[in-house]
DNA sequence: CGTGTCGTTGAGGCCTGTCAACCTACGTGG
DNA sequence: CCACGTAGGTTGACAGGCCTCAACGACACG
């Protein structure tokens, strides 16, 4: 491991402890896309820009599902990226449970920007096996140092705001069935947005207990609300599967005039 | 009034439409120290940054409660700074209810950073006598091109985001009580910090249909969750008067470890 | 004194949580 | 091949928290 010690982590659950369940690889090409994607949403970047991050050094490290990262402590120290998978921020209420703050998809930061996990209650949950890029603190300044970076990462910042006040609305107005639409709508776009998705209508990544965390809901109801969402032809597949049938239906379903 | 048009608005509720509510003032001194209060939260400004604040031109412009803003149009294009008051961004849902996503404090930006209403579907609603500063944009981009001033203002946003998603947490998973609990303590301590409170048991200038738009309640049940909170010695006050009578014991009941 | 705003209180119903049981799919080991 | 355990999903019965509707009180203001 060319870097110091790994990420402090432990599973959540019960499962095996003691076992490390992260494993670095070497550095590859071409993890950086997702991150660009992003990016490019956001703010205008340089052709100097996508060949900066294009060119960054990093270490791959892998992650297993249900593992909740508290601090990432790699020596020197990194801004991680997620390349692929998914995994979410997430704070645990006093009565333990958990509540999904945001979904962390391939391209977004998981100890900067859109995420600090070691300054909030925050944690990071893994919710399948993903993938993170750590980047050299060193390295990343200098992607950064351009005003067109900075521009495009203080508005990629602004508009995370902008989404969780979004949810604020979901969660605080909304009841089940559309607390439910808006989780799906909402991922579904980002995910489209990023091309993470080929078509609209592809299962989304989510097992009915992170929509029951991410929505504030009990895996059961979440479980009767599916189930009448797929009853309305607004959604399909069954089981594990969720794919969105109806988008515009969905989104109406979800109750905020816009998105 | 030395610069164009005002500001578009229009009266939320029944209420006398046509007659403009805002009142534009000369130039006076003084005015954008909530600005340096707020930003000095979040990293160190140099001597020069909180000259060139102070030394920054604005109007003042005065909103009376209960307007809504949807738009900013004054031209030249600026920046408006709240500078005394209270305001909110918030959502109406598809039944008309209305969420409140953030309640806006002097020092808060109005309609960048921290608030963009005309991009998103929020708006800006008046909850108080209110007034703000507005900076022509051009004079704000002096203020604001100092790295120090670059890093404070990302730091700015990036705590916005964490704390909407504390406050995600705190609708998903608390109950009516531990969700006033909150919001009245997330309040103290904004106002705290910003020295906008003299003492912590200071009244806080929040109308029960307030925190009932900001907890996703209804303002039937918030009197209830109030009347619980005095009974249980955690406020004091009556009527229309909320204060905080025990905050560490408001802080359990809020039910998130942290805060 | 009329009007409007805000707060308070009571009765009843619905939405969602809780508890429990069962099912399917899948992997493991004998 | 089957027995077994685990994870995730499905369904039913019941309870409780919050909403809804309604009426009334306190207070400010013209």
């Amino acid at each position: 491991m060319p870097y110091g010690d790994s990420a402090i982590l432990y599973k959540i659950k019960k499962g095996s402890f003691g076992e490390m369940l992260e494993v670095e690889t070497a550095h590859e090409i071409g993890h950086l896309g997702p991150l660009i994607a992003k990016l490019g949403l956001h703010g205008r970047l340089t052709e100097r820009d996508e060949t900066a991050i294009a060119d960054a050094p990093y270490t791959l490290v892998d992650y297993q599902r249900n593992q909740r990262i508290a601090t990432f402590s790699k020596v020197p120290p990194c801004v991680y990226v997620l390349t692929s998978g998914i995994a979410c921020l997430s704070i645990i209420a006093s009565d333990g449970r958990r509540q999904i703050t945001r979904l962390l998809l391939p391209g977004d930061f998981c100890n900067a920007f859109d995420a600090k996990p070691s300054a909030s209650m925050e944690g990071i949950d893994i919710l399948a096996p993903t993938r993170m890029a750590a980047i050299p603190d060193a390295a990343f300044r200098h992607i950064s140092a351009s005003s067109s970076m900075q521009n495009t990462l203080l508005a990629s910042v602004i508009d995370a705001a902008a989404s969780a006040r979004v949810l604020i609305a979901s969660l605080g107005r909304g009841n089940a069935r559309s607390r439910v639409a808006f989780l799906l709508c909402d991922l579904a776009r980002r995910m489209t947005e990023r091309r993470l998705l080929k078509a609209s209508g592809d299962p989304l990544p989510l097992r009915q207990e992170h929509i029951a965390d991410a929505t504030g809901l009990t895996g059961v109801h979440v479980n009767r609300m599916l189930a009448q969402l797929r009853r309305e032809r607004l959604l399909s597949g069954g089981g594990t599967i969720v794919q969105i049938a109806d988008m515009p239906g969905l989104r109406a379903a979800a109750g905020l005039k816009q998105l």
